[in-house]
DNA sequence: CCTTGAGTTCAAGTGCACTTTAACTTGCAC
DNA sequence: GTGCAAGTTAAAGTGCACTTGAACTCAAGG
C-alpha cells in the first residue's frame, strides 16, 4: 500500500463527516462530491472529498441551497485538492451574500427589541421588514430565499 | 361603519404583506393567524393580524420554522395587539438563536478567506467546521438545522 | 469456505412549506 | 337583479433534501 493513497469507503467518510452514507450517495448524484470505484463498485473517496463534504454542510447551515453550493464546487478542480486561488475566487463570490444575511440577522435581533418601543412590525414602517419594500417585492416562499 | 374596525379581505392582506393568500389560508390552518368570517364564510382580518404575518415572514427569512413560529406566536396574546411585554419575552426568548446564527455566519465569511491560508476546512482542524464537534453530533439533515 | 456487516441500485416514501385545481359561493358595481 | 372578480373548501401536486425498503453483492475474519 502506497502511502498517502489511502481511500475511505463511504462508512468511513459518513463517520468522519457526521454526514448519512445515503445523503454522500444523494450529493454524489447531484454532482458535488466524487467517488472512484473498486474492483466490485464500490465507492472510494480520495481525502479531498471530506473538505467538499464540510464545505457543504457548512453552506448548508446558513442556508444556501444544494444548487448554488454545487455551482460554487463546481469552480474548483474536480478531483484535485483546491488551491489558494480557488477558495479566495469561491469566497469574494460569496461575501456579498453572506454580508446581506448577517445584516439581515442583526437586523432582526436589534430590531426585535426595537420595535417593542416603537410600535414597529406594522409593514408602512417597519424598517425591518420593509427595507425598500424589496423583500415583499421578491414573492412568497421559502423557495426564494437567497436568491 | 365604525372608525377602526377596518377589516381587511383576504386579498388586502396579501397585497399588504406581499404573501399569497393561499399562504395566508395555510397559515391560518397551522394556527400561527386568525380571522373572523362574514355571514357568507369569508375571511376577515383585523389590522394586528398584519403584524403577525410580517413577523412570519422576517423569521423565515432567517431560518425559522413555522412550527417554531407557531410557538412563539402561541404566547402572544391569540386576537389582540401584543404588549411591550409580550414583545420583550418573544425577543428574549430569541435572541441566543439569533446570537447563535450570526455567530456561524460570521465564522462562515471570516473563515473561508482564512482558511485558504490554513489549509482549513478539513474535518480535524477547522474550528468552523467543528466547533468542539458539536454540529456533526446533531445528525444529519437540513430538519435539524435550527434545533 | 462461509458468515456477516458493509456496500450497491432503484424506486418509493417523508417532511416542510406552500401552490394548483376543481367545483362552487359571495358581494360589490352597475 | 345581474354579472363577475374575489372568495370558499378539499384534495392533489410541487420542489427540495434526503431517508427507507427491497433485493441483492462485496470483502474480510474465523
Amino acid at each position: 500500500m502506497k502511502p498517502g493513497v489511502t481511500l475511505l469507503t463511504i462508512g468511513e467518510l459518513s463517520a468522519r463527516s457526521g454526514v448519512a452514507p445515503s445523503a454522500l450517495r444523494f450529493y454524489e448524484e447531484r454532482g458535488l462530491i466524487h467517488s472512484v470505484r473498486t474492483g466490485g463498485n464500490q465507492r472510494r473517496y480520495e481525502r479531498s472529498e471530506l473538505r467538499r463534504v464540510s464545505f457543504i454542510r457548512i453552506a448548508q447551515q446558513v442556508g444556501v441551497s444544494l444548487e448554488r453550493i454545487r455551482e460554487a464546487l463546481a469552480e474548483l478542480p474536480e478531483r484535485r485538492t483546491p488551491t489558494k486561488a480557488d477558495w479566495t475566487r469561491l469566497s469574494a463570490r460569496w461575501r456579498a451574500d453572506l454580508d446581506a444575511r448577517i445584516a439581515l440577522l442583526e437586523r432582526l435581533r436589534d430590531t426585535l427589541d426595537g420595535c417593542i418601543g416603537c410600535g414597529c412590525l406594522s409593514l408602512q414602517s417597519c424598517a425591518l421588514y420593509n427595507p425598500g419594500d424589496q423583500l415583499a417585492a421578491q414573492g412568497p416562499g421559502p423557495r426564494k430565499l437567497l436568491a
